[in-house]
DNA sequence: TCTGGGGTCCTAGGACCC
DNA sequence: TCTGGGGTCCTAGGACCC
């Protein structure tokens, strides 16, 4: 009889001593989520030093005076109760002393890439989520597997990997949030419910607030419960797709394979959001058009046929609306682009103070 | 907690057609 | 005139993720 991994466990933390002995572990068919530690504070503390051990926090335009909500918290500033989502100016009043940082989208590609070129070294079977996420195969033994990636992650690019370990990519992705900071865990189907099954719905990746609370709604409120709910209900409650898909989530079913395919977007959009809500029409129509100009712009050099574009006007206080129009055909033109912004912008009635405007293309 | 920005996917409902 | 049953496409909005 093989050896069987004793699953739902944390196996170790870097450094946090030696690795517990498995014996002989043959095994194919692990996935390994990858997720990198407070990844926007780690680039930034990389890159200044001196902020090793302070409260950081990145967000906006980095002044927490102004409209805005945090990228990331790193440890530190979440001591102080400070978390991704929470705006700027309510961060500064919880913790004054933190170092408040613009978000950098550049430096972090930059960052992400390098990872995923140490990842690759390891597989051809990655797949990218994300700047600070991945999902990996790896020949042999998953968890020595992911002590090398970890290794190789820590002294190639000095940032910091949890890794989960399980036998479908929703169980890896789940493991790894157990494994975090820097640890490894390790979460297959034997050890599922034990380890889920009494947690609150919402901590299933891809249930949020609303559907927690509509589940709640129809007396499901742990995984256990949404596992053995009945698929006819929830498909009515939730539609055909996603009433069964909520079921297989909670039983931590997922057949998805690996895609390392280069993802190819749909989308591109672009949004802002004013400091002061603005009363000028003109000014709103300005943003769009400057905003369509630079997505078209975009959209040639990435060689994009575009086929719709969408306007987004968030009003004051906030409440959002869109209008889409669909172009005859598909171009690149930002002719035709700024044109077909300009026509949706047309069909909203701009009689409110606007918050916040913003431009997608849909591609072909 | 006065609520970013960039994405993805799903659903409801209307238009339109046979 | 009180009115079916599909199918498809499109739009707007919602929910979720990082």
């Amino acid at each position: 009889m093989a050896p069987s991994l004793d699953a739902g466990t944390t196996i170790s933390s870097v450094g946090a001593g030696s690795v517990p002995s498995y014996g002989v572990l043959i095994v194919s068919g692990y996935f390994l989520h990858v997720d990198l530690d407070e990844f926007v504070a780690a680039v930034e503390i990389l890159r200044r030093p001196g902020l090793r051990g302070r409260p950081v926090a990145v967000g906006g335009r980095g002044d927490p005076t102004k409209r805005g909500v945090l990228s990331t918290a790193n440890y530190e500033a979440r001591r102080y109760g400070l978390h991704s989502g929470m705006p700027l100016r309510t961060a500064l009043r919880r913790c004054p002393e933190a170092v408040f940082l613009p978000v950098d989208r550049e430096a972090y590609e930059a960052a992400s890439e390098g990872v995923m070129q140490v990842l690759r070294r390891f597989t051809d079977a990655l797949e990218v989520w994300g700047w600070d996420e991945a999902f990996l195969q790896v020949p042999g033994d998953p968890e020595a597997g992911a002590r090398a990636i970890q290794e190789a992650v820590s002294k190639d690019t000095g940032l910091s990997a949890s890794i989960g370990i399980g036998d479908n990519k929703l169980r890896a992705k789940t493991a790894s949030g157990f494994a975090k900071p820097a640890g490894i865990y390790l979460l297959t189907a034997s050890a599922w419910f034990e380890v889920m099954g009494d947690k609150a719905t919402g901590e299933l990746w891809g249930v949020g607030k609303k559907t927690a609370r509509r589940l709640a709604s129809l007396g499901i409120a742990t995984v256990r419960e949404l596992a053995d709910a009945d698929p006819d209900k929830l498909a009515l409650e939730f539609g055909p797709r996603t009433g069964p898909w909520l079921i297989a989530l909670a039983r931590g079913e997922d057949s998805s394979p690996i895609n390392s395919a280069p993802r190819r977007a749909r989308s591109r959009s672009m949004e802002r959001t004013f400091d002061e809500n603005v009363e000028d029409s003109a000014l709103v129509r300005a943003e769009i058009s400057r905003m369509s100009q630079e997505l078209a712009e975009h959209a040639r050099s990435a060689d994009r046929l575009v086929v719709g574009v969408t306007v987004k006007v968030r009003f004051a206080p906030f409440f959002t609306t869109s209008r889409s129009v669909r172009l005859e055909g598909s171009s690149a033109e930002a002719g035709h682009i700024t044109d077909a912004a300009t026509r949706a912008l047309g069909r909203f009635e701009l009689d409110r103070p606007v918050r916040l405007v913003g431009v997608k293309l849909d591609f072909e």
